[in-house]
DNA sequence: CTTGAAAAATTTAAGAA
DNA sequence: TTCTTAAATTTTTCAAG
């Protein structure tokens, strides 16, 4: 993927402030509106880019908790892979789902109203394949850093 | 924090399509569209939401390799904490960081070009307070469910 | 890529529910 | 208040060079 400084500039600007005006856009990478525009959509077409997310501060919207899981499975198949990605999937209070190597199978994010219902959740995923499903909580006491996009100048070459 | 229903909607639905205009929000919240930007303006005033960001689909826009690392600080004095979050902040590569409750202190997820970089990183969290920290990293081998917003439905009281 | 005109969206102001 | 309408401003979009 070869992207010239100007699709850098605006993959990196469409990442921290993705309601920006096109004109402002275009202002800020140095071209004329209607080129600016049609770089954007070629982006988009590309899908280097996409979709546009606004964060919610949860902490002003309302309680909740954050858990980390960390889960391991004692029975390596595939299916039993399987099953745990479908459920992370559907349900909605994890918010993201990694499969990693090294000591653990998963990282999951679990966000939830309250202790309670985060409990329900944790049997439910204990149950997917009984006495085979190890999970560890770790109850997010303070986000020290949240996502704010990817660091594009370290990633992209030169 | 009390929301009526077309609050509701609105930060549902610009926290999954940030980039919607403001007319098409406001058909699809049921008001007229200057009623509908005053609502939005004051759900960020209030900073109930913001920032608005993009999704970069890294998969598509060059090599890297994304790591979990849990971290355990030996020393769990408030200075060792505060240098452990500062790095976090000022290494670019670390994308989030979390502190927890539970078997570890800190999650962090780093995003580098490549492992040789990334053992560079490692190398400088060790030596905040060299012997004292405990990393164990988790290479992300599939994105199971990325992040896409949290589930108000579930999280809003009614 | 740029310009420039037409179409669409945003923003403001005035007044009604 | 919070809404709607409507006019003024700004932005987006598209055709032509």
């Amino acid at each position: 993927m070869h992207l010239d400084k100007i699709n850098r500039k605006i993959l990196s600007i469409l990442q921290q402030e993705a309601r920006i005006t096109n004109q402002q856009l275009a202002e800020r990478v140095g071209l004329s509106p209607s080129s600016c525009l049609n770089r954007v959509k070629k982006l988009e077409e590309q899908e280097l880019i996409g979709p546009y997310l606004g964060v919610l501060r949860m902490e002003k919207l309302c309680r909740s908790v954050t858990v980390i899981v960390t889960v391991s499975l004692k029975d390596q198949s595939t299916d039993s892979f399987r099953a745990f990605e479908k459920a992370a999937r559907d349900i909605p209070e994890v918010v993201e789902c990694y499969t990693v190597s090294g000591t653990f199978d998963f990282f999951m994010r679990i966000v939830a109203p309250d202790m309670l219902r985060y409990n329900q959740i944790n049997d439910q995923l204990l149950d997917i394949n009984p006495g085979m499903v190890n999970l560890s909580s770790h109850v997010v006491l303070n986000t020290d850093k949240p996502f704010r996009g990817y660091p594009l100048e370290q990633l992209l070459e030169d």
